[in-house]
DNA sequence: CAGTTTTTGAGGTACGTAAATCAGAAAATT
DNA sequence: AATTTTCTGATTTACGTACCTCAAAAACTG
């Protein structure tokens, strides 16, 4: 039977107030007997019932996510999440709110994070945009003893507690090393496409990618990166023109969003030079690409992991616990058309 | 704030015990009665809190796990997760042990699920071997009461509730849509190396490979598959051998354990000539074959994810749920050197 | 209508922990 | 030695649900 707080206050000779004193770190307890419930515990081999003690507790933690209010599917995908935890909010003892800001703008993301801060919950979470502004709004929630987590697009060098995203350096050398191969021992040029450069995530991506290209396949030549801005109708004129312009582009990669419009400008290519097209984001576009061949690879990043594993370490910052590294590692998901979900 | 047992029976003017009654589909409750309580807990978005629920219950589900004794890592791997699982039973409110058996050994796994199933445990999960005696085991179990789920390896037309691992078919596929786009536009023969093709799981990834092969790859020459038992040393020689053999190797697909002899037998290889491999399960040999370069490519099945879901699976069967076959489904991982976790 | 059966109410105990109060014991201080 | 301070014990209530008993009310039966 496992043991309860009965079985050590009775296993170390002290009172069930005595051994809830040393459980929960309470003041009032000499060295001595603390060390008696401890030694107790661990012989006894007890661990706590989180379930009994969060019934007992009743609290429920206050979260905010700020997201930013641009609808690309991956988004859409990371508010769908966000949703889906608001309804799961009564089990896991929640309460969640979406503050949404326009994206790209740190102005309005830092000022976002203030008046958050005004209404002390117990955490937030963002999808972070570089600038001073936005280093400082986290150092001040983390000044009010909030818990701080990125998402998606990190910080680095702020006081964020945590990220919840993915290696982006590794997914661009996942992204060379695929196409790379995908391209077999042919020369030729490489295109490359992104929302924009000033998107920490995407530049990762961009210098991870190069990296291995330059490394291992010297017989591709990388052109200059586009920017589309995320933006289907600009990502096609753009692929299309620079396909127009190089003849022998044989792979692409999009590392950021508005596949839409890339899948729609490959489309138009006659299927013999098509270009091998590695992108990010499984979403209801790359989905259908990779079925009919439009695209090649898919690399994604679990929208479902990410948010739980966010409020995940957002909880146990709260409640003053470390993060589990290896549990909350959010992983490269690559997808070919025969292996996906 | 949360409804309660409490605001059902207010809401509908009965008693708490009412409430409890139709709650827990005990008898004794007038239609016209349960229609007024099941009104109330819909229109106060009523959900029961599962953690008070649990605690109040203090049910705990006894589960067996039937797996076979031999040391791949994988299998190894797959055991570390159910040790794993049961670390956490107390919290889990299980309790799993683990029972050994001779591999391929349909008889030995037979008799292990009916001295088993004299137990009554509530749920039962192994890894299957095909055989009459399994299937007939199965139905006995299933006619206990007794939840019973497949792991790793399945066996379709028994009475098993559910199959908790990857669709074999689809590495198959997924295996060759990854060879078949490394090796280039070159011409050349395919080497496959299998463990045992009485194991369904083999023989469903040769299936999926060989049908993209000769679909989308007819340049590429499958060879007859090699079986050596998923030993290492075997498997050794069996690929020096064929590669001695014919020199134009240019890709191998082990779909077997035992790659540590196919990793020796490759290193042997000079690395102009070395052929592309794509193998199965990330583990220590794999992993380290995949930074040095001597694998290429490896599927993955999350021995976790797996043994997680048949625990799942397990408990909701033991309280009569149905499956969310969504949620259970078992990915095929892809790794590259640059993204593996 | 009385008698029987079914349905309902009221109340309690239990699960394992948290958190509080209050009294008493031990230790430290004066 | 007296006083204060610091510990510790004993006990109680609460969290939300499950499950039990017993009595009372309501609904049927003939």
């Amino acid at each position: 039977m496992k043991p309860t707080v009965h079985d050590i206050a009775r296993s170390a000779g002290v009172s069930l107030a005595t051994v809830d004193r040393v459980l929960n770190g309470r003041p009032g307890v000499r060295h001595v007997t603390r060390e008696r419930v401890e030694q107790a515990i661990s012989s006894l081999g007890y661990v706590r019932d989180v379930a009994a003690a969060n019934l007992a507790k009743g609290r429920t933690y206050s979260f905010a996510f700020v997201l930013p209010n641009y609808d690309n599917s991956f988004m859409i995908g990371i508010r769908d999440e966000v949703d889906a935890a608001i309804s799961r909010s009564g089990a896991e003892r929640t309460q969640i709110r979406i503050i949404e800001v326009p994206p790209f703008d740190a102005p309005a993301l830092a000022d976002a994070l203030d008046r958050i801060a005004a209404d002390m919950p117990d955490g937030v979470a963002f999808v972070a945009v570089e600038g001073d502004e936005v280093h400082a709004a986290v150092g001040r929630l983390k000044e009010t003893g909030i818990a701080v987590a990125t998402l998606v697009s990190d910080l680095p060098g702020s006081d964020r507690d945590h990220f919840a995203g993915i290696d982006n350096h590794a997914a661009g050398r996942t992204a060379a090393n695929l196409l790379g191969r995908f391209v077999g021992g042919r020369d030729g040029r490489i295109a490359v496409l992104a929302g924009s450069m000033l998107v920490r995530d995407h530049r990762e991506r961009l210098e991870g990618f190069a990296a291995v290209m330059g490394e291992s396949f010297p017989r591709l030549s990388v052109l200059p990166v586009m920017e589309a801005r995320d933006d289907p109708s600009l990502a096609a004129d753009v692929v299309s023109a620079v396909l127009q312009r190089y003849p022998d582009i044989i792979g692409l990669y999009s590392l950021g969003a508005g596949n839409r419009g890339i899948v729609h400008a490959v489309r138009e290519i006659a299927p013999e030079v098509r270009p091998l097209v590695v992108a990010h984001e499984l979403t209801r576009t790359t989905r259908a690409a990779l079925v009919e061949g439009l695209i090649d690879a898919v690399l994604n990043q679990d929208a479902g992991h990410e948010v739980r594993s966010a409020i995940r370490v957002l909880k146990g910052k709260a409640d003053g616990l470390p993060v589990i590294a290896a549990q909350e590692r959010i992983r490269i998901d690559i997808f070919l058309k025969d292996n996906m979900p």
